[in-house]
DNA sequence: GCGACTTTGTGCATTCGTTCACAAGTGGCT
DNA sequence: AGCCACTTGTGAACGAATGCACAAAGTCGC
């Protein structure tokens, strides 16, 4: 059982919560009082809320004011269905036959989305990536400001990247519990990833994101996200090779070359 | 409709073992020869097989040869049921009472992921993130070589990255084609991502990894898969948020800070 | 060869997520 | 007002993914 449940990336996986548990029951409430048992939201639609905010936000800037599920659904990529239940875990902000008002929509979603506060990140690994990252424009759709960089490297250390100087890896838990830092970005490579890590748990940090192509062991309380290229680009070939293989299979007979069946 | 973005839902059969050497493969000669679409590979599971595989070599340079699920699931942060079953549908390499033996998995992994084969990688967009990209040591874990790049920059047309150089994007269509690049990288600011993304269809390429935060249009054969910082950021940051609040409804009974409720 | 022990592979129940389809509201028009 | 066209919000059906628990299949020691 040894296996931290941390991880968790491609697929989804609610953090069970302590006490959690709240059941989806319908219970017709005979009392109007709003109780706010939090309606758990599925993994998975948080990740689209993320996406319909920054497709709102867009929409907000080239002035639309209103627009149906429809539409949203069609700019975001999925179905209209799913994006009205996504919507509806956390409330009802439309109006039947006229849609939604845009700046409702987005100043719900980022309540939801805890970005009323902001966030403090630090990036560790200077290297290309984390270069990348600290620069990357105010970070990502402002509210997660960059507020601590670090690297083993001692000529890097106090060379500011992005307005900010490079502090050294042995520093970061001090460093991370002085200035607050709630999510810890790894950029390092693959065999420094799982040491940094444990410094950002030991400096408070409960919250990562990894990009070293390695599978971090954390405590229960620490989430992690992970982005991997190389598993991109791996499922990106299994589906080349399946399309490859169905089409000798569908198009040109080639007789079956040698037992192909999996699975009985 | 407007053309979906990638992630396919579960579908068809698995590929063909191009000729399997000495497996003692207990064949099923339960071929009812109506269709042989075998049982479709999960998309969760293929994403997990590609950690596995890295889980794994790492193993095999360690010079660890037999493992069991338990501690191969271990390592890759999964439970072990769930690892054996995703393993269960590239087949049956294990021995019971033993475990698996590391080059084998390595082995039919690679194959079902069709690493058997190379795939060209082109990256569009030679800013920062490209950079990094185009310098990633050979590319996450061979198999990928980067055979083109791309930039608007005139000034950026002809100097080498990483040992390549750059070619302006109004001729990714013809590079692309010429040097049959499979998979697309779209590294370039949010407004120019669809425009490539456009000549990268054109030029043939039907696999993307899209880092630029939006939405891609693509037809229906163009596979795309995202990575997004921004909504990474946004998903932990709504753990964090809940995590506060369900601490301040149990905890100290500090009143509603502001909209918490998010029952309907 | 036999029995104790280990570990795989998988049927089944369960949980999670998606999609359908429609009742319930809303605004506009006559 | 009354009707119509439109769009939301959601119950319920469906489908995918997960985890359990155990039979099957193997090893090892004697």
């Amino acid at each position: 059982m040894a296996a931290a449940r941390g991880q968790r990336g491609g697929d989804r996986d609610v953090p069970a919560a302590p006490n959690a548990a709240e059941v989806t029951m319908p219970i017709p409430p005979i009392s109007d009082a709003p109780m706010q048992r939090a309606r758990a939201i599925p993994e998975a639609a948080v990740a689209r809320l993320a996406v319909y905010l920054r497709v709102l936000s867009g929409m907000a800037e080239q002035g639309i004011v209103t627009l149906s599920s429809e539409e949203l659904a069609a700019a975001a990529g999925v179905n209209s269905a799913k994006l009205r239940k996504d919507l509806s875990y956390i409330g009802s902000y439309g109006t039947r036959g006229v849609g939604y008002e845009v700046s409702v929509l987005v100043d719900q979603i980022e309540r939801i989305l805890g970005l009323t506060r902001s966030h403090s990140v630090a990036v560790v690994g200077i290297g290309n990536l984390g270069h990348a990252l600290a620069n990357y424009g105010g970070f990502p759709s402002r509210g997660f400001p960059v507020a601590a960089l670090f690297d083993v490297d001692p000529d890097l250390v106090g060379v500011p990247v992005g307005g900010l100087p490079v502090s050294h890896i042995d520093d970061i838990p001090r460093i991370c519990t002085e200035r607050e830092i709630s999510i810890g970005v790894i950029a390092t490579p693959p065999a420094a990833a799982q040491a940094v890590c444990d410094r950002l748990v030991a400096g408070g940090v409960a919250s990562i994101v990894n990009f070293a192509p390695v599978v971090l062991q954390v405590p229960d309380h620490v989430e992690v996200r992970k982005v991997d290229l190389a598993v991109e680009l791996q499922i990106l070939s299994f589906h080349v090779a399946r399309r490859a293989d169905s089409m000798n299979v569908n198009g040109s007979a080639l007789g079956n070359v040698d037992g192909v069946v999996i699975g009985r």
